[in-house]
DNA sequence: GTATTTTAGTTCACTGATGAAATATGAACT
DNA sequence: AGTTCATATTTCATCAGTGAACTAAAATAC
């Protein structure tokens, strides 16, 4: 595996060679966006390595802990779709392997018809519950030597990308 | 396509909700990785939208960039291999369809006949100089209302949290 | 100085994720 | 009743990435 240490301080000298061709790039922001993508590259493989033993992939993990997290663990397609940012017929998918192994259900919604509804079985919430503790240090160590304000500060900083990114996408107001 | 923000609300939610269930959870840690997640992953689909118009996708983009940022323009598929995070089978593919486009050219090693030479081309840097300004106004939206303080703390914190990941992916030191 | 091991790259076959289009069903609207 | 819209699934094609086997050349061992 490459080390991240390597990669960065390589794209530190690239972007300070290609900002001396281009003088118009924005140099801090373009390493940030780098930095962002490495780092969420790295963390979406460490998290897919945490998976692997349990059988899942991220979008799976995912779903599971939406209707996990859910008052009443029910959920449907769409929605899952939505907040898993997943397409269609990529959902229809993982919930036809979630039900292949008795983690969720799948049945008719009765006000619409149309509807299905996907529900978190007893087996899927025993799963979960067992699954997650040991994932727990690891994450406490990806934060080592953070401080409170660290946290706070990463937290704030990453909604408001966010927030910035949404408009992106967005060009137009409604 | 669906927003951010109705995914991390849906997210501190779901986090709450599951934090009561298992409060053993470090929840802070939780929500920032799911943060990162979600905002690195808006942000790559965000780069692959730029890039689609010019044919070219994230690993393809960012070998090219390599080569563009190298003093002499050059390296090695192994090389690259390591920086842009890709199996030696995939570089193999990239490189064939760069080469292709004229973009860059494979040769044999003076030195070690094992090695290949991989080199940007004159138009591969015309290229680059061409499609990479375009981008800038929106890199620039990204990180609008950051302070410079928060551009400097957030690269700073990115920095940390690569260097614990680094960490955690080798657990044994040599 | 030959034999073995290691390194660098490529080829081939495969998996996994993704998207577009067609289909089936039911709801909402006119 | 008929049209339009919404929800979900199926099918099909594609693309990116991976692992195993292979080739060639260098490094090391003996």
């Amino acid at each position: 595996m490459a080390s991240l240490k390597n990669c960065i301080t390589m794209m530190d000298e690239g972007i300070g060679r290609v900002s001396q061709i281009i003088p118009e790039m924005p140099a801090p922001e373009a390493r940030l966006c780098r930095l962002m993508l490495m780092v969420g590259g790295s963390l979406e493989a460490e998290l897919e390595f945490k998976l692997k033993p349990h059988k899942l992939n991220h979008s799976e993990f995912l779903t599971l802990m939406i209707l996990y997290s859910r008052p009443d663990g029910s959920s449907t397609p769409g929605e899952l779709c939505e907040y898993a940012t997943q397409g269609a017929t990529n959902m229809t998918r993982i919930a036809n392997t979630l039900v292949k192994r008795g983690l969720i259900t799948r049945g008719a919604s009765a006000e619409d018809r149309r509807r299905v509804s996907i529900r978190i079985t007893a087996a899927g919430k025993r799963f979960v519950r067992k699954m997650l503790p040991p994932m727990f240090p690891r994450v406490g160590l990806m934060f080592a030597g953070f401080s409170d304000t660290d946290k706070r500060n990463l937290d704030r900083l990453l909604r408001r990308l966010a927030q910035n990114l949404d408009q992106l996408s967005e060009p137009t107001h409604p």
